[in-house]
Order: C-alpha cells, then structure tokens, then sequence
DNA sequence: CTCCAGGAGA
DNA sequence: TCTCCGGGAG
C-alpha cells in the first residue's frame, strides 16, 4: 500500500459505520475547547475532564477571568491533568494573546486560516496540533489535525514520511486535505475517529483482529 | 509498571 | 535528537 493507494474517504466510511459519530469536540463553549486542547496535551481526556471541572467551579472558563487570575492558582487547578505548572505558563500566554488581539473569540474567525494558524503558532506552548485542534474544533475551520494516533495508522499502510516530528506532521496533513474534500465537519468526524481506532484497536500494542480494517480484509 | 487528544529547551 | 514536564487510571 503506497500512498497513492490508500482511498482516505472509503477508510473513513469503515471507521464511521464501524464506531458512529463521536461527538466531538465535547465542550459547552469555544472557550472550553481552546483550554481543553491545551490541556489535554500528550494527557488522557479523562484527566482533562477533571480540571475543566475545577475551572468551571470557580468560574474561571472565562476570557476575562483568565486573562486575572493567578497563574500558581491556574496551576493547582489544573493539577488532575498533568504537566500543570508548563500547562498554566501555556493558557496564559494563550489567553493573554487573545484577549490582547481580540476582545471576543468570534472576532478571531475574520482572519483567514493561515492567518489564524499562524497567529496561534507563534504563542508559546501552542504547536501545530493545539493550533489545528483549536481552528477545527473551537472556531470551525477546515483544517486537518494531525496526532501520534494518526500517524501510527498511517505507518500501519506502510505510509511513512519524515522522521522530523514537524515535517511528518505537514506532509500527512497534506495527504488527507489533498484526498478528501475540503469539509470541517468530516476533518472534526475523520480525525475524532482515527483516535478512538488508536485507543481501542490501532494500539502501541494492536488488536489487528477486532480491528473493523483487518475484518473487513477477510 | 506503562501510557496518555504534545511542545519547548538544550 | 534526547530530555523534561506529571497526575490519574489500568
């Protein structure tokens, strides 16, 4: 299977008939999925689930009351998911560079994709899968985000690219966004599914033969 | 004990 | 290209 081979839109056929939709991204508001996509950074989504709680109850899943409050009680906060002093240093910079350039996060969504790709990149903490993560599932932009779940699938077609963690990225970005139309909704579905497949079947470990590829290979 | 919806610094 | 950051769950 080299990479022209591989049928993108067929194989999310399989993963959406096999799972159903996922639901993602699991938030009340934009806001919650700009803080949850920095959270959740390299950290299972149950441990994030947990501080977004704590955020909640102390009515802190809010731009101005971010933008106030301590980043030692962000921290504490945050602690259930992980990485929490860096990830407090992380929403800061973020939700001090929004609130700097937007007085709302609608106001975002006037700029092009690249143009808020690359104002997202530059802040501090905030990669290209952060970044895609928030133009695709907080702001709704057809970007194709790319994950350690997503690239272990891919290698399991035999599709290889870069060893650079960076080039990889852009390179199975491109071969997704080349081979599928240009759909938000399908990038928000495809993505979301290609996780739970790597959680449940497409392992570090895999479980080749409860896996809905290898059943459908037989 | 390992793994997790990564990214930065050296 | 390593190394660190880290609590929670299996």
């Amino acid at each position: 299977m080299s990479k022209k081979d591989i049928d993108l839109l067929k194989n999310y056929e399989i993963l959406y008939n096999f799972f159903g939709p996922q639901g993602w991204w699991p938030a009340d508001s934009p806001l919650e999925v700009i803080v949850g996509a920095v959270l959740t950074q390299n950290t299972s989504w149950q441990n994030v689930e947990k501080a977004i709680e704590n955020l909640k109850r102390e009515r802190l899943l809010d731009l101005t009351a971010l933008v106030n409050v301590e980043q030692d009680k962000l921290a504490m906060l945050i602690k259930p998911s992980g990485y929490y002093n860096i990830k407090a240093k992380r929403l800061k910079n973020l939700i001090t560079e929004i609130y700097k350039n937007f007085q709302d996060l609608e106001d975002i969504k006037k700029l092009s994709m690249e143009d808020a790709r690359n104002f997202l990149l530059k802040i501090n903490g905030i990669g290209c899968e952060t970044a895609d993560s928030i133009l695709l599932y907080a702001l709704g932009y057809p970007v194709f985000v790319i994950d350690a779940y997503t690239l272990r699938w891919l290698g399991r077609f035999d599709i290889k690219f870069s060893d650079s963690k960076r080039d990889s990225y852009h390179q199975s970005q491109a071969l997704f966004m080349k081979n599928l139309p240009i759909d938000s909704k399908l990038f928000n579905e495809y993505h979301a599914l290609i996780v739970r497949l790597g959680k449940e079947f497409c392992k570090k470990v895999p479980s080749c033969h409860e896996c809905p590829f290898y059943i459908r290979a037989l």
